[in-house]
DNA sequence: CAATTTACATAGACAACCTATGCATATCAA
DNA sequence: TTGATATGCATAGGTTGTCTATGTAAATTG
């Protein structure tokens, strides 16, 4: 039953789940991608287009396009990189940072029902599961996959 | 550091980021939310559209657009309940399951070069992370949350 | 300095959602 | 039985998220 050939799937099935469970049920006014970039900015830093395209794992016109509606919000700041004309970069604002505590709260405030429940061990093994994804995720930057977004063959 | 009050948030932002990677870079004809519900469906059986919308975490009019794609792509079967004329029972047909088969090999193949890194006891954690998603998704499912999706206050 | 590459923006298309609403059938009450 | 209400699904219309293809300006390179 537990074949690795099932291990997977099974594996993206429940993360694909839980993010939509969350996406749903949490109510903020952010929208989900754009949260998303938010907390990226807030890690990486002030940051260029083209390296949040790749940490984001999408395309640069994504976030190009997502970034046009963070900056009409007033949550992120755009300035020139003294050492490229070309590019751009982008940090969070005052407000960008308190939009992104704000969906914190409220991701937080619909999975507490849950999670209030668990006691040590299960927390434990919440973090296992954070940590078995962002190594998964590591190792995948590391190994690439052949053709990443061919469609046809 | 692993406070409950970060560990919701960091939850979902690894399985955002991992469901987000693999739609990215698994190459498959099957779009993502009609994959999505292929699985459900081979999951659940012969199901209503409204029993399909509950289980999926979406409203209604999302899974009747979904359902006519899938049936366009002669992915699904649509018979009408006997007992009750206005509700429409759903089925896979065996195209639709040799879709989900091909998603699934999609998927398998592009987690397959991180996955395969991993050890028995590594492979023993993926579980974990498995579970601990799906037993927070039950127990969500038991205790919802107020106001599911309102926006404003 | 012309050719190429790089960094980002724009254009255009489609998928995936949602709320509001319509329509047909079921159910319930009188 | 019949009128009112509830239920199951479809339709309408809009926003968000995403892609590929392409354009433009600046950097790099031969």
């Amino acid at each position: 039953m537990t074949e690795p050939t099932t291990l997977g799937n099974e594996l993206l099935r429940s993360a694909a789940r839980l993010s939509r469970w969350a996406s749903r049920h949490a109510s903020f006014d952010v929208p989900f991608a754009q949260a998303r970039l938010l907390a990226l900015l807030d890690e990486l830093g002030p940051s260029r287009v083209s390296a949040l395209a790749a940490a984001d794992h999408s395309s640069q016109p994504t976030i190009t396009t997502q970034l046009q509606r963070l900056e009409a919000s007033g949550w992120v700041h755009r300035a020139s990189d003294p050492d490229d004309a070309r590019a751009t970069v982008i940090s969070l604002s005052e407000e960008g940072h308190a939009a992104l505590e704000s969906v914190r709260r409220a991701r937080l405030a619909v999975l507490s029902p849950a999670l209030d429940q668990l006691d040590g061990p299960a927390l434990d093994r919440v973090r296992v599961a954070i940590d078995v994804m962002n190594e998964l995720l590591a190792a995948a930057a590391d190994a690439p996959v052949p053709h990443p977004t061919r469609k046809d063959g």
